[in-house]
DNA sequence: AGCCAGGCTCTCG
DNA sequence: CGAGAGCATGGC
C-alpha cells in the first residue's frame, strides 16, 4: 500500500481544517475526523476506496501522508484520491494575503488566531454541495446536520474499510432510485425532496456540467444555478464558496452569518441581505469567502473561542 | 405548547 | 412588482 506525502501550503492546521469540515464530530456523514487522521470515502473508476490523511509536519511546515485503503486498489486510484483529497482540503490555498488584510480587523484578528491554520474546506462535487445547502435551507444547523447524516448513511454506499464502516457521498442515481417517499421519511419536506430529484436529474444527464462552471465567473455561475428549481441565491453563494472554492463569494442572505456580523460589527444592530453584501464587499473584498468561513467556524465551534468575544 | 431555525417557491393583491 | 403563507424536524 503505497502511501504518498502532500505538502499544503503554510500555514495549514489539519486539525482545525478537518474538525471545521466534521462540524467538531468525529464523523459527519462521508466526513470522518479521528485519531488525528481525516478520512474521506470515495467511489474511484467503481472503487471503493478510503482516503486517509494524518499530519506529518507542523502547522508553518505542513505535510501530510495519504494512504488508500480499499478492497483492491487501482493502479490510478492513489494519484486521484490524492488529487480529490487536495481540493477538499483546500491544500494550494494560501492564508497569508487574508491574515495581512485582515489584521486590523478586530473580530477576524481574533478568528484567525483562534483558527490559526484553517483552509476552507471544500465538498467533493458541486452535486454535493447542492444537496447539502438545500437541506440545510431555512432550517437550523442541529437540524440540518441531523438531516444530512441521515441521508449519506441511507443512500450513500457502504463498504468496509480502516476498521469500520464507512459511507460514499451518494451519487444522483442514488436520489432518482430512492425517490420522493424515501427521502421525505428521511425528515425532508416534499418541496426539497423534489427539488434534490431535479437536481440529481440534472445531474445524471449531464445537464449540470460543473466542469463549465469553474470556468464561469461568479456572477454567471450564479445566474446559471438560480435558473435550477430550489436553488437561489444563498444556495448558489453557497456553492461557490463550498464547491467550487471562490475565496471572495458571499452568502449575503444567510441569517446566522448576518446575526454574527451584527454582533461582531454593528453592536448588536440588524442588518438584511443587501447590507450585508455591501458591508463584506467593502469590508473584505476579495477575502469575503474567507472571512464566512472563519465566521462559520466561530459559529459551529460549540464553546466561545479564546480571544473572540462578543457583546 | 409554540416558535424559530445557515431559504425558496408559489400565490395573491 | 411586494408581501405573506407554507414547509420539516429538533431545541429551547
Amino acid at each position: 500500500m503505497p502511501a504518498i506525502t502532500l505538502i499544503p501550503t503554510p500555514p495549514f492546521d489539519l486539525h482545525v481544517t478537518a474538525s471545521h469540515q466534521t462540524y467538531y464530530q468525529p464523523e459527519f456523514g462521508a466526513e470522518i475526523y479521528r485519531d488525528s487522521a481525516y478520512s474521506r470515502a470515495l467511489e474511484v473508476d467503481g472503487s471503493l476506496l478510503l482516503g486517509v490523511v494524518r499530519s506529518v509536519g507542523t502547522i508553518e511546515a505542513p505535510a501530510l501522508t495519504l494512504e488508500v485503503l480499499g478492497d483492491g486498489v487501482p493502479p490510478r486510484a492513489t494519484e486521484l484520491v490524492a488529487q480529490e483529497m487536495a481540493r477538499m482540503l483546500a491544500l494550494t490555498v494560501n492564508l497569508r494575503p487574508f491574515y495581512t488584510a485582515t489584521r486590523e480587523d478586530p473580530f477576524l484578528a481574533a478568528a484567525t488566531q483562534s483558527f490559526y491554520g484553517l483552509h476552507p474546506p471544500q465538498t467533493a462535487s458541486v452535486f454535493e454541495a447542492l444537496v447539502m445547502a438545500i437541506i440545510g435551507q431555512q432550517i437550523s444547523g442541529v437540524v440540518a446536520r441531523a438531516i444530512r447524516a441521515r441521508t449519506v448513511r441511507a443512500l450513500g454506499t457502504s463498504f468496509t474499510a480502516g476498521g469500520g464502516t464507512v459511507y460514499t457521498f451518494p451519487k444522483a442515481l442514488d436520489f432518482l432510485r430512492a425517490g420522493q417517499e424515501r427521502l421525505r421519511a428521511l425528515g425532508l419536506s416534499a418541496r426539497k425532496a423534489e427539488y434534490i430529484l431535479g437536481i440529481a436529474s440534472h445531474a445524471a444527464d449531464g445537464t449540470l456540467d460543473p466542469r463549465r462552471l469553474e470556468t464561469l465567473s461568479n456572477q454567471q455561475v450564479v445566474e446559471e444555478l438560480v435558473q435550477l428549481r430550489g436553488v437561489g441565491p444563498w444556495t448558489a453563494q453557497w456553492v461557490l464558496l463550498r464547491a467550487l472554492g471562490r475565496a471572495d463569494a458571499f452568502p449575503a442572505g444567510d441569517l446566522a452569518l448576518r446575526r454574527v456580523i451584527s454582533q461582531a460589527y454593528l453592536g448588536g444592530r440588524s442588518i438584511g441581505e443587501t447590507e450585508a453584501a455591501a458591508f463584506a464587499q467593502e469590508r473584505w473584498g476579495a477575502y469575503a469567502g474567507l472571512a464566512t468561513t472563519y465566521l462559520f467556524a466561530y459559529l459551529r465551534r460549540r464553546r466561545t473561542p479564546e480571544g473572540i468575544s462578543l457583546s
